[in-house]
DNA sequence: TTATTATGAATGATGGTTCATTTTGATCTT
DNA sequence: AAGATCAAAATGAACCATCATTCATAATAA
């Protein structure tokens, strides 16, 4: 058997098992019997419990920013673009809702038990958005005004926050697409009535 | 000395130990240590240790509602109203660093390892958005189709989402009212430039 | 035969909780 | 005012369950 193999069956299995019951309350022999190996087999990949959230944290977020900066990549128009993230976040709750669990509730506050660890990742992540606004900008569709800082996170954090409710209760009565572009929709022309359409 | 007193001490000791360690690397001891007061005495006061994290989120966040809600009253506009949330929100990290940071650790994964517990609190902090957005629909200010479900969270995702980045780097470059400001337009007005305007 | 990989029982540290004991302070007695 | 009494409040050492981690041993495969 491969070592991947072995290394790929604990990281699934720990996405089972950190979703279902969080990093603190998950033993590791929760982990081992999900992945259908001794206790000690872990330690043969990973050094600690905590090298198996990095992990997680390091390799499925990277397999999502390839996904998604692919996706975007098919656009032209900013505002397109934006959706398409939306749409590619929320998604991500409904095909591998464990990882997303374990991604809303774990790697925020990785920072307070693992004071070492800066997740580039994530940061990478959510800087695709800025990206996207520095080019609406350039573009003359977004205002030049707006603070790139601020605006990326409000639209992450707005994304965000519908994607934790849907973790923590899946049902919502709206559906992922109609939520995505409502975020977006939102985030582009604001909640006030156009004046102009008066 | 009165009992309330005890009371208060461990509230507080455990905010500022919850908000340096999180919540389960935090022991008793610590908190014990931090209110001056022996490691028994807190068992006269609270059930186990989940209780004490649990009575923070109900007491404190109770405090957050009384005073939000009052600021608001004192406006008219709606828009103006969710500028002053916003504001408010965002002060809290300023005023209450520690307990602005267990808020936003802890709180969020509670139900995940208190899987009885339902916050009504956080809900109800929640929903003063959009009790806010429908009196802009009702006044002709907001859109009507706006998804009051997902427009509040929008909102309050956005406004959380810089939260946290101060919790975890408080150094941004942003003042509180510049964000709160824009966050406020955006969500307002949108990122686009105002056809209009043109 | 030997190197690699896997096992799972044993170890050891940790820390939430308990409880026998002590301290406190209010009330009553003389 | 000085003891005496007692219930309530506080203490902190000891208990004990809980795992993360290790490692002597076994299985596998080259």
């Amino acid at each position: 058997m491969r070592t991947s193999d072995k290394h790929q069956k604990i990281i699934q299995a720990a996405i089972k098992v950190f979703a279902r019951k969080g990093f603190f309350s998950a033993r590791i022999s929760d982990i081992a019997k999900e992945a259908k190996v001794a206790d000690g087999t872990i330690y043969l990949y990973f050094n600690n419990k905590y090298d198996i959230l990095i992990s997680i944290f390091e390799e499925e977020i990277g397999k999502i920013i390839l996904q998604v900066k692919l996706a975007i990549e098919e656009e032209t128009d900013p505002r397109r673009m934006l959706e398409v993230f939306a749409l590619h976040h929320l998604k991500l709750v409904e095909e591998k809702r464990d990882l997303a669990e374990v991604l809303q509730m774990e790697l925020r506050q990785s920072n307070k038990f693992m004071k070492e660890y800066r997740n580039t990742r994530f940061i990478e992540y959510v800087d695709i958005i800025s990206t996207i606004i520095h080019l609406g900008q350039e573009q003359n569709i977004f205002r030049k005004e707006l603070l790139p800082g601020v605006a990326k996170r409000a639209f992450f954090g707005a994304l965000d926050e519908m994607s934790r409710l849907w973790v923590l209760a899946p049902e919502t009565g709206y559906t992922i697409e109609e939520t995505a572009k409502e975020i977006s929709n939102i985030f582009l022309f604001g909640a006030c009535r156009q004046s102009m359409a008066e």
